[in-house]
DNA sequence: CTGAAAGCGCTTACAG
DNA sequence: CTGAAAGCGCTTACAG
């Protein structure tokens, strides 16, 4: 119910100080003594005092607000992959007393982010999807913004946090490999994306290292929509596969749909595994193999790096993090 | 890389106009010579001027944010819903130039939400979710901040944006009476929940209007983990229930994994219906009946609800939102 | 119809 | 260690 907002020259008002000090006080900058400062700081905690972020935001031109870019197109599988990454930002950013900003773009239309940046909203960026041919990345450069991509960029001068798809995809496939499988069908979605040649490149690795070869013929990638899947289950089974390795769980959870109406049994009939954990598939009966990546730890990472960069501290162009491989019923 | 931003000062010195004759111009507020306006108009799109917001809103004590606040402790298949209510409110939120600031709570704790309000840094609220004693409602109605709920809030003073539940589950329980299904269990989560207690008024209803009766041996609710879910079932079906109707998505899915685990047959041993819609049955075999309701619908309204608000214009207290109902083999 | 000036509430050289 | 003053980039009574 009070409506007028107490300001700094209130403060120092009534403490017979001038503004510069009280505001000395608040922010640690500049010489001030000791006893100024707590006359200052009890004042304004009992006072309930708290500084116009606004005024802040002009003097220093911050904003004290980080833009997350979120795709509006997202498949519903990956909702909360973005939701638990937003939630490891939004852990960080109010730490550091940031807030962010919701940014929802379609496809590669960035109409909605320029807005933001033109309008001096934000100190800094972090986007949740990149493409291999970006205008948000060059758009960001070219103004000299701060920000993170998480999740890997074919740019190589993009900071980027991600995880290592490439060495977890790799390992699941060895595990796979060591069991005595060896006709197994690899189902991948559009190869363009950065994160599925990543993943095909640990397949291929693990293969090699195993001395084993990677038929072409069981290889089917640019699985873009649902009959594309379910064909290429049918030809991996009269190909007589024993395995089926889902590059994600979108396609996984298509797989499984398929296979359960055909009354294909797992692992009886055919193993499953998923190149990629999702609470999705969690409930699934019977349960998958799949590698875990943890998207709230992404989140935070990546908000931590965009923050460094923001005070102008050098970060590094590169984060990998860790994975878990997670083995279940569907590989028994 | 153009570093300087261009100022109004520099467009109204450029043009040999005062500041005032500039912000006139660009703001559509106060007289201005329509020669002169269209001048700086135009002179404005050449350059490619753009306002600073920031001392916009310091001067009009107004940020062109909203802040929506998400449950941070969202059930999975509730994500979808937030996500849907966020693009609609994004997408009416963008056209009048305002943005969103994300603000993630935990429970009923509202320091996140306190923090973006003392910090001044929004116009005004939307919340995703209300309690039956809910703190953000009080905090906001103290401070005296403009805010709506999506979702039906118990207070009768909150400006609300609803569907409507009750309406709906009368019309789905109706027509499954109609199909002469009598012993038909209901499963619902927290009675305390004001979205339960309307759902359940709506079956009441329906079975009064029917002239049957609604025993309260069919009638389980506070099924708040998945051995309660499971209980439940076990009991309705030794009870010979003839259908099962689910008071939400949660439940709903719970229970189909349960039935599929036992192999009991959908629809020829038990029918189903849910009372909410949620993409994450929408592959389920066999297809379920729901209501759908419109969770973007219900985000750009309370959005353009709470623009009114902020603008000071009065709004209904409550409005209420259509729904459908969607018959598929489940109940066939 | 147009402008000079004060103000929004902070920060920060500069001077002491 | 402290303060007066200018400045951040707008808006808006007030005067003409």
């Amino acid at each position: 119910m009070s409506d007028k907002n107490i300001t700094i020259s209130d403060v120092a008002e009534a403490l017979g100080v001038s503004k510069t000090t009280v505001s000395r006080a608040i922010s640690g900058k500049g010489r001030i003594g000791e006893e100024t400062r707590q006359k200052v700081l009890s004042y304004i905690e009992e006072h309930d005092y708290k500084p116009n972020v606004i005024a802040k935001s002009l003097a220093q031109s911050k904003t004290f607000n980080i833009c997350v870019v979120m795709p509006g197109d997202y498949a519903l599988v990956d909702l909360p992959f973005f939701q638990e990454a937003i939630m490891g930002i939004q852990e960080i950013a109010g730490m550091m007393e940031y807030d962010i900003l919701l940014c929802i773009s379609q496809g590669d239309d960035i109409t909605s982010l320029k807005r933001i940046i033109m309008n001096r909203k934000v100190d800094g960026v972090v986007l949740l999807r990149t493409f291999v041919d970006d205008p948000q990345v060059k758009f960001l450069a070219e103004k000299n913004i701060p920000f993170v991509a998480a999740g890997s960029s074919q740019y190589k001068s993009v900071k980027q946090i991600d995880h290592d798809h490439e060495t977890a995809c790799r390992e699941l496939t060895s595990i796979i490999l060591m069991r005595g499988l060896r006709n197994i069908a690899i189902l991948g979605g559009n190869e363009n994306y950065v994160v599925n040649q990543t993943r095909l490149r640990g397949v291929e690795d693990a293969y090699e290292q195993f001395g084993a070869k990677l038929e072409q013929t069981n290889l089917f990638m640019n699985l873009e929509s649902k009959s594309f899947i379910e064909k290429a289950v049918d030809d991996a089974l009269s190909q007589n596969a024993d395995c089926i390795l889902c590059m994600d769980d979108a396609i996984c959870s298509h797989v499984l749909r398929k296979l359960r109406q055909d009354h294909v049994k797992i692992p009886d009939d055919v193993k499953i595994a998923s190149f990629y954990n999702s609470s999705v598939l969690e409930n699934n009966i019977p349960s998958i193999t799949s590698l875990s990546f943890d998207a709230r730890e992404l989140g935070m990472t990546a908000c931590k790096n965009l923050l460094s960069q923001i005070d102008g501290v050098e970060v590094p162009r590169r984060t990998l993090l860790s994975y878990e491989v997670v083995l279940k019923e569907s590989t028994k």
